[in-house]
DNA sequence: TCTTTACACTTGTAATTTGCAAGTAAATAT
DNA sequence: ATATTTACTTGCAAATTACAAGTGTAAAGA
């Protein structure tokens, strides 16, 4: 049981007490943008993040109701993370968060995405939500 | 000269690698939402942050060119921190981490913001960018 | 003028967190 | 039976943070 703790009652300090790292959102990001949900799919990522980081920052999530663990349908080895509403709620922030390093940072963003983004904002959070429900059904 | 080390070329990990900590958007919140500009106002936040972090943090925020540092119009002794464009730009960011510590977390939110909020976030947002911006001219 | 206060930091040190390499353990595959 | 896959855990050095105290400069007060 990982107890959080809060700094203050102000709705974005509470938020950042979870999500106000280098590694949480990019764990999200992997699963609403790239669709994984294996621990060893969220290793092989771009910015290879440490494997007992990984793990704390699961068990984290978990705790926080972000996301669920269970044993996968196809291995008793392998373990499954589903995103829960509440985790499927972080696709704005994830959003903005592209939004801005794309406009301000020194990132390469994938043509696609951004033309979507730029299309409506709106309707591309909706779809990368929808996508990220139907997918934790599965 | 505070370098930043880049983990990918990932927008949203770009993005994490300037605002992905617990307090460099507190430090943003209070510009925007709370007026605030000095080295000492920053101090007084209800979450308390260290001295040598708001130092190291208020460096890293002047050299990404979030904010400008300046002689205060009033005493030689102090310093206003006012927010750049590209800070002015980070207020969805903070919108949405303001509506999902409200709705998920353990927040005690003020009744007035979150009704603006509701009522329309395109709107707070573009209202707190404004007076953002009007700040930063003062 | 001398002292005190206000303000913005810097420094020192202990505690915590991170990064890296290696090891463990259960379930499959060969 | 042995090897491999998957998901971690462990140990340790390095970096970061928290806490307390100190420094330096400008202004204000006696």
């Amino acid at each position: 049981m990982k107890a959080l703790k809060q700094r203050s009652t102000c709705p974005i300090s509470t938020s950042l007490d979870v999500l106000g790292d280098k590694w949480t959102l990019l764990i999200l990001r992997d699963m609403v943008f790239a669709g994984k949900s294996t621990y060893g799919q969220f290793l092989q990522s771009a910015e290879k993040m440490a494997t007992n980081v990984l793990a704390d920052r699961l068990a984290v999530l978990e705790s926080q109701g972000i996301l669920t663990k269970a044993v996968a349908s196809d291995k008793k080895s392998k373990f499954t993370y589903r995103l829960t509403e509440k985790g499927v709620e972080t696709v704005p922030i994830i959003i903005e968060l592209i939004l801005w390093g794309t406009k301000h940072g020194p990132a390469v963003v994938d043509p696609g995405l951004l033309e979507e983004l730029q299309l409506g904002k709106d309707a591309a959070v909706e779809k990368y939500q929808r996508l990220a429900r139907e997918k934790a059904l599965a």
